[in-house]
DNA sequence: CCTTATCTTGAATGTACATTCAAGATAAGG
DNA sequence: CCTTATCTTGAATGTACATTCAAGATAAGG
């Protein structure tokens, strides 16, 4: 008979947006708190503990992700133009200094890996299906004649993916747009030549 | 008159082992005595505290590398089937459940960036070293004819050290043997041909 | 307007942790 | 063998933290 307050989207982009600065042992309660603004008891009413809130901090983030993602890669468009607005725009996440210059499942499969299996699994699980969306989207380029068929799309995609992760690990020690953008190239010829 | 008891390396490996499993926040120091087999107060007198450990661990991890790669790519030999090699070592690596599948270096970035500017500067330091490292065996394979001179060795390096640093962490989302060492070919031959 | 189920509040709790320190142990110099 | 400077020991300390819970607030149904 009362209802919830809280924008819970709200409430998780800004879980989520700690958990990619600080990390997830380095992410208080306190400061979960303070950056949703809502006290310990609404959280834990809502999520649980401090393992559920991330784990729906996650759902949230692969949420926003996807709906980026699918609106890029947009259907009747040919793909390779595509990727290569992708990667443009991977490499201004990179430079520009906020949190998302990390990708919170990679920085977090990286932390938690050995420690806690339910969040490995899912964090697992988010990676592959993002692996499986770039595989659609070669398998797209090779039915449209983009690209010839000699490597196969999951082949391609798990490239991609690869050099991705590594792209936003080199970014943390090398900030140079320049050296970045050579990268991206290099990744897109990798694939594409 | 009493002189310290303990192997300084044999503890900071220990150590090293400690922070690759479970991070730098989350290896307590309970941990570390554990591993160390030494008393807190020990520890304290010979490192200040647990960043001091870190920092210890972080150098003697970089000696160690750095002595496995000068002995794999030996002067006087041919670069690039060293260069398979290693690629080789590191997928070994990767697929054994092991600490060593991850890099403290890249690992630890990621997880202390814009925590502790002192850290992330020290780890900066010696991933950029390592990226040198590389430069200079592209250097000379150029020199030695291996190699065309379109990229320069910088380029080159800094293409692998992106590679290498996705493929760690791709490995974490996939272990399948195949899926890696292909991953390693493709690597190859993005510099090679 | 009243009831009541649910939400919000924030102080209180217990635990895990990094660090300290005083007492005890030990080796080198004499 | 004795002295003493340094090392080792491990219990004690204070702090930061995740979590709980009882009291207060509020909105929907009647």
């Amino acid at each position: 008979m009362r209802v919830a307050e809280f924008d819970r989207e709200y409430v998780l982009r800004q879980a989520m947006h700690a958990f990619m600065q600080c990390g997830y042992v380095k992410t208080s309660m306190q400061k979960l708190t303070q950056v949703t603004a809502l006290h310990p008891g609404s959280l834990y009413a809502a999520f649980g503990n401090k393992k559920g809130i991330f784990l729906a901090a996650i759902e949230q983030y692969q949420t926003d992700r996807n709906q980026q993602f699918t609106a890029l890669f947009c259907e009747h468009k040919p793909v390779l133009p595509n990727l290569r607005l992708y990667l443009d725009a991977i490499i201004k996440e990179c430079i520009c200094g906020e949190a998302m210059k990390v990708c919170l499942l990679t920085k977090s499969i990286s932390e938690v890996e050995g420690q806690d299996l339910q969040i490995s699994q899912v964090l697992m699980a988010n990676l592959n299906a993002y692996e499986n969306a770039l595989a659609k989207q070669f398998d797209r380029a090779i039915a449209q004649g983009e690209l010839p068929d000699t490597r196969s799309a999951e082949h391609l995609a798990r490239f991609l993916a690869m050099g991705l992760y590594g792209l936003r690990t080199y970014a943390l020690t090398n900030r140079c747009e320049n050296d970045l953008s050579q990268l991206a190239d290099d990744l897109y010829n990798a694939l594409c030549n």
